[in-house]
DNA sequence: CATTATGCATACTTTAGGGTAAGTACTTGT
DNA sequence: ACAAGTACTTACCCTAAAGTATGCATAATG
């Protein structure tokens, strides 16, 4: 039995992290590339579906409403849509999402030391 | 000319929005799933590389020297190798890490409350 | 009457990230 | 003499994420 490799357990120990580190359970819910972005740029009010898009023209608008549902279905953000002939939906943070502005706002701030400081690779 | 679908510019885009949005700027430094966590384990000081590993069983050994090296090149981090012969290599934040901490601290603080107001998906 | 705008959905392909496994160099322990 | 630990490196593969490009319904606008 002691020759088994550690890494095969690897998958089980995921749960494990999962409920053992506060950070890996943030990263489930904002990990990806472009939910941080799209919570920051609705840190300043709700926005429209088109002002998003152009608010973030590097993304695809496939990436755009499919981390929207995302964040929707994690209850970081609410969708409301009005139903008029022009689509006319809006998001905004839920009160969850607006829980998370402190870990945004950090974001920001380190953002404008780090380059002051010149540290870029 | 007005038949170029406005999805071909997405890549020019990106240089853009690396200057104007400081969260952009962020996760390209820790954007990856695995750099919060080990930069949180890191917090509490200086850890040995075989320590990590145990820290973190989910991640395989791969990944984390990669994402190790690039949090090194960043100057998120600091390396530090005793030319003893059981290697010994400790890796602990740099001024730069340390700054990042408000962040870290801001993701577990928001993981706990989230948690005890059961938002599960 | 064709275009534009809105807020998506979907198919199709490519790419990058990550998993698994094995090897390396050197020494201490049994 | 052989396994084990330490800190990696390398190679191969595979899947999930992301890019690209369409389509759709409707209605005001030129």
């Amino acid at each position: 039995m002691t020759a088994i490799k550690e890494s095969s357990t690897i998958q089980e120990n995921k749960q494990y992290a999962l409920e053992k580190c506060p950070v890996t359970y943030v990263m489930e819910k904002i990990g990806g590339y472009w939910k941080p972005i799209i919570l920051y740029h609705l840190s300043n009010g709700s926005l429209r579906y088109s002002e998003l898009k152009r608010a973030i023209p590097a993304v695809s608008e496939k990436m755009l409403i499919q981390h929207l549902k995302q964040l929707e279905a994690d209850n970081l953000i609410i969708r409301e849509a009005k139903p008029v002939v022009p689509p006319f939906v809006t998001y905004s943070l839920s009160s969850a999402g607006i829980g998370l502005m402190p870990v945004i706002q950090a974001m920001a701030e380190w953002a404008f030391i780090d380059k002051e400081n010149g540290f870029s690779s």
